[in-house]
DNA sequence: TGTTAGCACTCAAGCTCGTCGAGTGCTAAA
DNA sequence: TTTAGCACTCGACGAGCTTGAGTGCTAACA
């Protein structure tokens, strides 16, 4: 009997009614969930013996757990799979939480990652959880204007600005006899040869090329185009952002110091999150890694929910949320959607006023 | 009897060498110690009989607590002030320690801040307890050179230059109407009128009454000057670091996970770390803050240890070590001492080369 | 045939109680 | 003044017990 429950993968509604309403009240309670629990918290019509047969069969299944014989179950990451792909409800935020995303996401100045930057400090005061995001990459935009301004004998500015509003600048030491009226020769042919090229399309023995159109040789110049180069290199170099890491105290799961402090830990190398973060998946909106679907050991018990942010279609960067397997998710999923097509409105409208062509 | 020696706060010198040996331990151990593992691990030549006597006067002095009648004796923070005051043993740092912090301070940029980013992380490491370091306060640092680049129609950038060797820009929307020339005639006027003034001589008044200088109604030049009040604004903004911050993990006092979580939050706010770090104490080298003597109730059985850099003999930034009281001290001091003068010297270096006039 | 009441069983949590040992203070002798 | 000795204290630890939430199975019922 039980293995015709188990052999037919499909679940009637009745089993489907009982998972969503355990991992429900498990979200809530991080205690595991017995059967007389969900009969009297739940109106399903059922007896707890009968709601206790079904959690048997849903255990064989894989999509619950039991810590031991004698206590209640809890979801496994099989279930959650489930529970996030066609059981959990959606909600809708509340009018307070929209109007604090809105608010701190106006743009205030013209660099995009502020903007980011922000977005990451609202998704971890909204969720609770710990938040992160990594700024756009910029490979693939244009480079605007390229600088050269003369300071002082033997110091020159170089600057490098693109079409997404970004500069950088790298002070460089030159030559004492590079008068400025050949800096500003320099930096008429630097930002005609440059403008219009993507970074990616830019590289070092490129620049050097330039050496021969200014006619001076290399010893002069190198300087300057190393600073070209640095300036390049630091746009393109994304940064990452996290927030609200001391959130996860909250959560009984990490009362484990050696817990607490594995997670931390993890999220404390830039490589983690950038890898965390460089989600491939054009075709979805929201992703989610559940417990061991996540790349690294120590944040196995945990989910990652990450979305991604656009222009033309083409996707530049991301940002999330981590937190216990056992989160929110109609929560997080719909502030993730929310913020994610804020910051793509954002986005969009800063590109608009910085890019004069497209 | 022990009225007596209550009563004459002067110690002798069989009660300090105790009493150096039980903090010594308890630094080293995290337990109370007791009076026969003093007679055993130091050579005093004295019974534990005789040591328990001398304790119990230590204790009755307010140097040493009693976490229950029959445990071993732990510091109180009166025992680790005199500790530090007057009774730790200065050590070296190995040879390994030195290189590493040699390497880790090469100045590879011209920019401050990064110098200061690695004297924290340098610490964080070498000390293994939390480490933070606030960038220099720049009110006093002088203006080098003020630029208006024109990117495009409606669009330029400022730039501000110090001494120091810090740039800052700004991107800014200005009207369509203003052509190159004027900008770059615009810019000379600013570089001109602002160059050689500190950053504190500046306010956005004054900036105003530039307005009149370059004779043109104050709505073109309004974002232009609102741009240099943005860069000059971030420029004085001091950045704080910190890092190393898992590491309070390691460390028994930090098991309870409340505590831990209170540690971490308190550190997240810049404003606590801003305050933390402003060392007034223009005399002393490295400041210590023992348990209660902190500022702030969440880490009231933390240390704090402090180090000011400074041009001039002006200090202009500090950082510091946090841990728990129970920290080796000899060993922080010597590192911040060593740090200290490694960044006088860096700064002084970098300074050297950016300021043409002093 | 599916549902439910009833019952025996399981097991972690929490309590008490006894043991152990590190440490103390006090006293008396050296 | 120092020290050996001894009675005493108290937390840590583990064994043994109780409690209660929860289960699986069986038999009766609709």
């Amino acid at each position: 009997m039980l293995t015709k429950g188990v052999q037919m993968m499909f679940l009637d509604d009745r089993k489907r009614s009982i998972l969503r309403a355990i991992i429900d009240d498990y979200i809530e309670t991080a205690e595991p969930i017995g059967s007389r629990t969900i009969a009297r918290k739940h109106e399903l019509g059922l007896s707890s013996a009968t709601i206790r047969n079904e959690m048997a069969d849903l255990e064989e299944m894989g999509f619950l757990a039991q810590p031991h014989t004698s206590a209640g179950r809890i979801p496994s990451d099989k279930g959650y799979r489930l529970y996030v792909d066609q059981l959990m409800m959606p909600i809708n935020l509340s009018d307070d939480e929209i109007e604090t995303i809105r608010e701190a996401m106006e743009i205030k100045i013209n660099e995009l990652s502020q903007l980011i930057r922000q977005a990451s400090v609202i998704m971890s005061r909204i969720t609770k959880y710990t938040s992160m995001a990594i700024t756009p990459q910029m490979r693939k935009s244009i480079i605007k204007a390229t600088q050269v301004v003369p300071i002082e004998p033997g110091k020159a500015l170089v600057i490098v600005v693109t079409n997404t509003g970004v500069v950088r600048n790298c002070l460089v030491n030159i030559s004492d006899k590079l008068l400025p009226d050949f800096l500003i020769k320099v930096s008429n042919i630097l930002n005609e040869k440059l403008s219009g090229f993507t970074l990616e399309q830019i590289n070092y023995s490129q620049l050097k090329e330039l050496e021969v159109e200014i006619g001076l040789s290399g010893e002069f110049l190198k300087p300057i185009l190393e600073g070209v180069a640095e300036c390049i290199n630091q746009i393109d170099n994304p940064e990452i952002y996290l927030d609200g890491t001391t959130n996860i105290f909250n959560y009984p799961e990490f009362r484990d110091v050696m817990k607490a402090k594995g997670f931390l830990n993890v999220l404390d190398e830039k490589e983690v999150l950038r890898d965390l973060l460089s989600n491939k998946n054009e075709n979805i909106e929201v992703d989610i890694k559940i417990g061991t679907e996540n790349p690294f050991e120590e944040i196995r018990d945990c989910s990652l929910v990450t979305a991604s942010y656009s222009v033309n279609n083409r996707i530049i960067g991301s940002f999330g949320v981590i937190g216990p397997t056992r989160m929110e998710y109609p929560k997080v999923v719909s502030s993730m959607n929310h913020i994610r097509k804020k910051i793509n409105y954002e986005i969009n409208k800063l590109m608009g006023k910085n890019i004069d062509g497209s």
